[in-house]
DNA sequence: TTACTATTTCGATAATTCTCGAAACGTGAG
DNA sequence: CTCACGTTTCGAGAATTATCGAAATAGTAA
């Protein structure tokens, strides 16, 4: 999944976020941080069941909004702060006809341990 | 409609944004400034049937979003510039976990003509 | 291999959303 | 009042999305 913003990545973001399940699950990454949450944690802490939550996840993950790795047995699911910098930088690029009306959106995770970023 | 977005609210604008139609409209609506546009001017413009454009236009409204006004026999519609930027920064607040991790979104249109905002 | 665990996929149902022609409504002109 | 115009509402069908238990899959440990 690239960077890049257009209009069908951006109704197809939109569209994710628009779910209470979804937002309720991306905020959550989002306070995780960087070390994100396993599946299973997801589920208990939102009580939801998990082949809901599945469809969820593989729904924001189509929309590169979260990043999925495997430690163990587990599934590891974690926001991608680039992709939501990228959605509000495209709403605010057009809010205002084609000019920037405020500084670019730039949403750093606040965890210091960023690891595979820091790195590259 | 207030200005203040909570979890529902930005659901709701969310849901509205997040559909092709209806982000082409307020991109519309958002380019023609404070004067708007009638609703057969943007049932034209889009090439979309007036019975399917009046739907959108009740689900962006319903958002809060849009405003409308009626001129004679034309019902105009508007982009509301304020409900943009309380999206953008109920989206930014919850970016990094509570903490603004940049400046407020402040979106104003470029026109200057917006009598209703200069005179309030 | 076998057992165990975490998660996803399947499948069927329920609910919601989208579309657009036809009819109704509100407004203004003659 | 009568007519024309701009827009909305109605209604019905098509398409999409949400839900979740049960079964299947992938990974790990013994």
């Amino acid at each position: 999944m690239t960077n890049r913003f257009d209009a069908d990545r951006t109704i197809l973001a939109l569209g994710a976020l628009a779910h209470d399940h979804r937002l309720a699950l991306f905020r959550l990454l989002v306070q995780a941080g960087a070390g994100g949450m396993a599946a299973g944690a997801i589920a208990e802490a939102l009580d939801i069941p998990n082949s809901s939550l599945s469809f969820h996840l593989a729904h924001l993950t189509r929309a590169g909004l979260i990043r999925q790795t495997r430690q163990s047995r587990s599934l590891i699911y974690s926001a991608d702060y680039t992709a939501m910098s990228g959605l509000v930088g495209y709403l605010m690029e057009n809010c205002c006809g084609g000019e920037a009306c405020a500084p670019n959106a730039v949403c750093e995770p606040n965890t210091s341990l960023t690891p595979e970023r820091i790195s590259g």
